[in-house]
Order: structure tokens, then C-alpha cells, then sequence
DNA sequence: TATGAAATTTACCATTT
DNA sequence: AAATGGTAAATTTCATA
């Protein structure tokens, strides 16, 4: 169930994770097919979320949010609820929640302006229920962002046809 | 310097991370612009880097990457130095490296197979040189990822026109 | 910078192998 | 599943405003 893949379409997952708007004729010349070929194995690898979506990278400071955070939230929800990082993902500036173990606690990225933002932001965490308190680690520079999924090698197949 | 950006750039900036693959024409219709225009303006977003690429977001668990985790490494380094940064950045399965304040930091954004595969990625961290050591954080569940980056409201201009 | 026209390329769909 | 072929649509360049 977890990933049907053959060859080409690890290599249009490749070609597709470099530049998402790449022609799809470009695609089926690199890997050596017809374009209408290409065209229903990528709708199917979007059927199947294999290809989630498509999205430009932006540049944060470009567009008045330089400064990254990652802040520690720490709620006192019951096991397994997640209701407190639904809240959290809602606001904006706030590009990913994660729940960790260890702590009953998430890990949430942030893009703001500067720290006047940042203390904004924090304020509104703290108006989500549950939420006890926050530790915030300020990045100073990002050496890198968006490095690319390491995509499986396949020689041929791997274990079947696709569905 | 920061954004010289109008109305219309917004948009087009939110269409395109919305979905990278939407056409230049379709572009062109909701904004309300012939398409020739959109793409030289889409043009200047690139060369000026507010548009720093577009990518394909795959599914880590669909590719034989479905365990997440965050991963404090502490160094020896200079202030300021991140050749430890650029090595770890480097290795496959690493997606980000940021740099923090606090203590001489990095926080590594990993993804792995499982936790065999997080232990032989840890252990090629100590390999790399002034690494001190490291603290790795799981990520049970992901609440969300890729939220959107807030982009500015403009009425009309925003200082002037655009270089 | 924007438009509109023209040439080229691409996408899309039905059909065949 | 893949290729083919035909049509509509999109991309891109360029002259012009």
C-alpha cells in the first residue's frame, strides 16, 4: 500500500519536486513517452496523494517575514487530542504544527516580521485553551530550506503494477 | 527594498502558491490581464527572487519517509561559522537546517523511514566535525505543514512602482 | 508596462494497439 | 497502459502604444 512506484514515475516526481511548472511534454521528452502518457500517471499519483499539490517558494523576507521561529506550545489537552494545534495552525504566521512526543506539546514554525510581530503572536497562543505556556527559539540564519524528499531508486518495478 | 510589490503581483503571487501548475492564461483571466503581461511580471518576480521556485509537495509516507522528527545539534563552531550547517544539509533525508540563537545550534528538520533509519542519520550527524551533540524530538502526528504564507493586503501601490 | 497579433508549442480527448 | 492523431487552448515573442 505504500508506494507502487516504478522508474518513470519516480522520475516525475523528480522533475516535478525541481520545478513544478515544467510542461508536461517537456516531462514525457525526459522520460521518453508520450505526453498523454506522462499526463494520466501524474493524475494518478494525484489521485493516490502521492503529489499532494503544487506550490510556489516564496521568499519570506521579500515579503515582510523574515524572521523565523520555532516555538515549543505545551497544553494540557487530553492524549491524542489535537484540537489546540488546529487553533494554532488558524492563525496567520503560523506554517506548521507538529505534535511531538516526549511532552504533551507541539512544535509549531513560525514566519513574522520582527519580534514585535513574534510577541503578537505569542499573545494569541496564549489565548488558545489548554495552552500552559511556550518557549520560543529564534532562527538566526537558515542554511537551508526545501532540500528535496530523497526519492527511492528503482531499478524496475517494486512489487507490482500500479492499481 | 523589501516589496515593491502592487495588487496585482499579490495575486499573482497567492494563485501561484496556491497551485504552481495553474496556467499562465488562467492566471491572466482572474486577474484581469493579457497573459503576455502576466508572464513578464511573474518573470520579475523570479528574477528579483520573491518567487523563489516551484515545487511538487509529495507525501513523506507515500515515498518511504514517514517518520518526522526535529533534531538539536549542538557544536563547537566559531560565532557564526555553518560549515557544520552546510555538511548536515547535505545529507539525505535532512530537509532543513536552521541555524538558532541560545546556544550554538542548529535544529534539523528530518525524514526518515523509521527509527532504524533516524538511528544511522543521528549517527552520521556525530560524524560531522565540531558536532558536540545531538537531541531529537519525534513528531507523532503532523497537524499541519505548508500553511501558506500570509501575503500583504494592498489597496493600490505600496511606495511606488516596481523597479 | 500593457496590449494584441502571430507563430509555435502544448494540453486534451477519443480512439487504437 | 501506452501511443496516435486532431482540435482547441496556451505559451511566447514581438511590434506597438
Amino acid at each position: 500500500m505504500a508506494y507502487d512506484l516504478d522508474r518513470i514515475d519516480v522520475q516525475i516526481l523528480r522533475l516535478l519536486q525541481e520545478n513544478a511548472r515544467i510542461s508536461n511534454a517537456a516531462i514525457a521528452r525526459e522520460v521518453g513517452m508520450a505526453p498523454s502518457a506522462v499526463l494520466e500517471r501524474i493524475r494518478k499519483l494525484e489521485r493516490r496523494q502521492v503529489i499532494l499539490g503544487y506550490t510556489a517558494q516564496l521568499n519570506p523576507a521579500a515579503l515582510g517575514r523574515g524572521l523565523t521561529a520555532f516555538t515549543n506550545v505545551r497544553t494540557e489537552e487530553a492524549v491524542g487530542a489535537t484540537e489546540a494545534g488546529e487553533e494554532l495552525a488558524r492563525l496567520p504566521g503560523v506554517q506548521e504544527v507538529h505534535h511531538t512526543a516526549g511532552q504533551d506539546c507541539y512544535l509549531v514554525k513560525l514566519r513574522v516580521a520582527d519580534t514585535t510581530a513574534l510577541a503578537q503572536l505569542l499573545k494569541q497562543f496564549g489565548a488558545v485553551p489548554t495552552v500552559r505556556d511556550t518557549r520560543t527559539t529564534i532562527v538566526l540564519t537558515t542554511v537551508c530550506e526545501s532540500n528535496p524528499l530523497p526519492l527511492p531508486d528503482l531499478e524496475a518495478g517494486e512489487g507490482g503494477r500500479q492499481a
